[in-house]
DNA sequence: AGTATAAGTCAGCCTTGTTGACATTCCAAG
DNA sequence: CTTGGAATGTCAACAAGGCTGACTTATACT
C-alpha cells in the first residue's frame, strides 16, 4: 500500500487525470452491465418461487462447499433473518442440506444437494454465457482490465473475500 | 459485427480459451464490485426518506434533463407504476419538477430543481470518489478494457441507451 | 457457573418491484 | 369531426427481500 500515490488530482498527465465525465461514463456502464449481469438468471428465476436471493445463496454455498451460516452472512452482506428465510426455504425445498458441526456442534455446514446442483448449474450456465460472450468480444487484455478495476472498486473486506475465493478455485 | 468469429470453443490457444473458473471469478469480482459501488450513496440516502430507485431517477434526469417520462422508463426498465412512486415523491419533495411537452402535451418533460441538483452532487460526488480512486489504482489500460467488458455485457438495447448517452456528454 | 457465540424464529416495518384496471389528455388518421 | 391509440397518471393489491428488535436454544469457552 504505497502511502500518498494518489492524493494530488493534476500531475498535467493524462495518466492520473480523470474528468467527471469519464467516471460518469463508468458509473453508466457499470449500472446497465449489472443489468445484463443478472437478466438471464432472473429470467429463470422468474418461473419458479425463488429469486435473486436464492441465487447468490445457491452460487456461494456452491463455491465453497461446508460453509457456515456465519461465513455465508459475511460474504453475502445481509441480516441472519435476511438468510435465514431464503435458507429455510431451500432447505425445506430439498437443495440445500445443513449439518451440524463435528468440531464445534453450534455451527451448520450449508451441502448442495443432487438437485441443488441442477438448479445452480442451470443459473451459473446462463450467466457464465453472457461472461464468457462478453470475454471474448473484448479480448483477454480488456479482461484483466476489468478484473483489475472492479477489484479497486470493492471495500476491502470484500476483497478479502473475493481473494480467499479466488485462492480456494479449483 | 464479424461473422464466425467466436463460434468454436477450441482452437488451442488461450486468447478464446475461458475456463469456467475464470468466468466464475468474473462473476464473483461483479458481484463484490457492485456491492462497492452503490454503498456510498445507499449510504448518504439511508439518513434521508429515500432510496437506490430515487438516485438512479435523479442521475438520469440529471443527466438528460427535459427528458420525458416513458425515454426514463426505458432507461431505468421498471414499471410505469414503480417509476411514478418514486417520481411522485421527488416532485412532492421539489427535487424533480415536471414541465408539460410544448410539442406533445401528453410527454411530461423532467428537470431537477436547485434542490435536486444538490442531492445530485452529494450523490454522484460520494460515487466518482470511488470509482476514481478505482480508476486511478487500476490505470488507463485497466480502465479502457473494464469498460470494453461492461459494455459487451450489456443487453443490445442498453448498449444503445449507454451509446446514446455517451454522445450526449458535455 | 456464568458469559459469549452460532443459529434459528417471530413480528413488524420499509423500499421497490410486479399486475390489473381505469381515467385523462391529446395527436393524428380516416 | 370523430375515433383510435399513445403518453401519462393513479388506485389497489401483492410479493420479494432488505431491515430492526426481542427472544430461545444449544454449545463452547473461561
Amino acid at each position: 500500500m504505497p502511502d500518498g500515490r494518489n492524493t494530488s488530482a493534476h500531475h498535467g498527465e493524462s495518466l492520473l487525470f480523470l474528468t467527471d465525465e469519464q467516471l460518469r461514463q463508468g458509473i453508466e456502464a457499470m449500472f446497465f452491465a449489472y443489468r445484463g449481469f443478472t437478466a438471464d438468471p432472473d429470467r429463470i428465476l422468474a418461473d419458479m418461487a425463488y429469486g435473486r436471493a436464492h441465487h447468490r445463496a445457491i452460487h456461494f454455498i456452491n463455491r465453497a462447499p461446508g460453509t457456515t451460516v456465519n461465513n455465508l452472512l459475511n460474504i453475502l452482506g445481509v441480516t441472519k433473518q435476511s438468510l435465514n428465510r431464503v435458507l429455510r426455504t431451500l432447505i425445506d425445498q430439498g437443495l440445500v442440506e445443513s449439518k451440524v458441526g463435528k468440531i464445534d456442534k453450534r455451527e451448520r455446514h450449508l451441502f448442495l444437494t443432487e438437485e441443488g446442483h441442477k438448479l445452480e448449474q442451470a443459473l451459473s450456465d446462463a450467466q457464465r454465457a453472457r461472461m464468457r460472450s462478453a470475454f471474448r468480444d473484448a479480448g483477454p487484455e480488456a479482461v484483466a482490465g476489468f478484473r483489475t478495476v472492479l477489484e479497486a472498486m470493492m471495500d476491502t473486506e470484500m476483497q478479502h473475500a473475493y481473494t480467499r475465493l479466488k485462492e480456494t478455485g479449483s
